[in-house]
DNA sequence: CTGTTTTGTCCCATTATATGGGATATTCAA
DNA sequence: TTGAATATCCCATATAATGGGACAAAACAG
């Protein structure tokens, strides 16, 4: 149930689109620049700029083009967009106080894995903006714990299409161990992350379910090895996240028994 | 500089952008639905639906279609895509602790008010989830104090494309009132909200300008009117505010030094 | 302030592509 | 498993997207 597709595309659709990826890319951008970026005519480049700019989609100061707000209101409604969703967001805070690190909830999308919610904690040695951004899923704890329960065939379809890059020494690069350790993942019930995507940056992540049993995504505690130990990374942190998880589910539950949901 | 805009427009991008809102607005949907709903054939609501679940922006679960997590990558882009805003969001947390009440930043856009960051105080009587939300410029201290440094014509102009709408009782429904508010706005340094979106509902705000002196956007600070009192609503809240302002434009002189830049 | 260059805006004939009807394949629920 | 609902696909037709180039406006240098 992955991408390749071959209904044909609204090539009209990806043409605006890829504009407003490239005024991201290069942090805006006046309409010659994206006319010689993308190689497209200054008149046709105009013409999707102003479409996207009545539309909100994309702002202007002057003669300088940039990513619209409308992509923020957009943007934000995924974030909640499942009433789970708002329920994990604030169960971060107590996944915080229970930890004390860096916390954050990520879903799989296209593959890789994107950051809905992060929380950080007070002593925060590294202030990473997550929310937003795009992860390997075979380099971050979160994603490993989301792909250990899809089947084989769609994690190949993932390695087909993202490869295994190798981010630091310890990244996994091979597809036998990635299934190797995502079978130990299935085992333990929740995923590590040994300094696989950032040297000296350990993770810990567990999956979430909605009540029907969907996977939703994965709770995950970072920090830096001097700040979490052995038995810390191994048995506390495993607990907690598994801990509030558990205490989430079990609200899902709630949740849907008020509402009368039965899905999937 | 307003939208009225003559160039014709790209079709199939509205279409797009139409499926895509229309996907929020009813939290997710069929494609059946969505093709009643927009009155458009069901083959090119699926052209359209699976050519932006290709690029990231649908997602899809089973039969049912939602906004895909693509936006969320760029609109976290648009809340940081000026250094200035980076160093806003921070200072947001040091209003906080001077006020203890909800603060936030917003920009115009479209002529609408949209909230950037938000930083809720410890005791979150109220947790609106702001940002990424639109709001009225005429009905929000962040909207008045924005509006009240642009030119009457502009301001005209998002009257005549807005309104006034009414809100609660104390809304300001005419074009002279607002103006003369703005008139006031301008002699205090900062703008009030008393009640006029929300019943009970207090807010203080003033802009903030990039060392170019280009008007950014607006810092506020929100409360019931139960918990900010007289003067802290006419003298202490201003002052905590203009105070954080000023810092905050000192900031960005010696960010602007450092790399020398000069615009506008 | 003026002449010069750069960059955005607009128009039009040509070409490409978006469209909807309907036939088929899939999915979903019972 | 079966039937109903829904998504997917194909194709002829109509429509809309395109780029070249003329024009206007703004930025820049002298």
């Amino acid at each position: 149930m992955t991408h390749p597709n071959k209904t044909p595309s609204v090539k009209s659709t990806i043409k605006s689109l890829q504009i407003v990826e490239e005024l991201q890319k290069r942090n805006g951008g006046t309409l010659k620049e994206i006319s010689n970026a993308l190689d497209i005519s200054k008149s046709t480049i105009h013409r999707h700029l102003i479409t996207l700019e009545n539309a909100g989609y994309v702002t202007r100061d002057g003669n300088t083009f940039d990513v619209g707000y409308r992509f923020l209101n957009l943007g934000q409604y995924t974030r909640f967009r499942r009433p789970e969703f708002g329920e994990i967001k604030s169960a971060l805070s107590d996944l915080v106080s229970a930890t004390g690190h860096e916390v954050a909830f990520s879903v799989l999308d296209h593959g890789k894995i994107i950051c809905l919610h992060q929380e950080h904690s007070q002593a925060d040695y590294f202030d990473q903006r997550s929310t937003g951004n795009y992860f390997y899923a075979h380099n971050s704890a979160a994603g490993k714990a989301i792909i250990a329960e899809k089947p084989d065939r769609e994690v190949q379809e993932i390695i087909d299409e993202h490869g295994l890059p190798q981010v630091t020494a310890k990244t996994i690069t091979e597809e036998n161990e990635l299934f190797d350790q995502l079978e130990t993942i299935r085992e333990q019930g929740y995923a590590l992350n040994r300094g696989e995507s950032t040297e000296g940056l350990r993770s810990v992540a567990a999956t979430v379910h909605s009540d029907a049993g969907q996977l939703l995504g994965s709770l995950s505690v970072s920090g830096p090895k001097y700040y979490i130990g052995d038995k810390e990374f191994h048995e506390t942190i495993p607990m907690s996240i598994l801990e509030i998880v558990s205490k989430l589910e079990q609200k899902f539950g709630e949740m849907d028994n008020r509402s009368g949901k039965s899905v999937n």
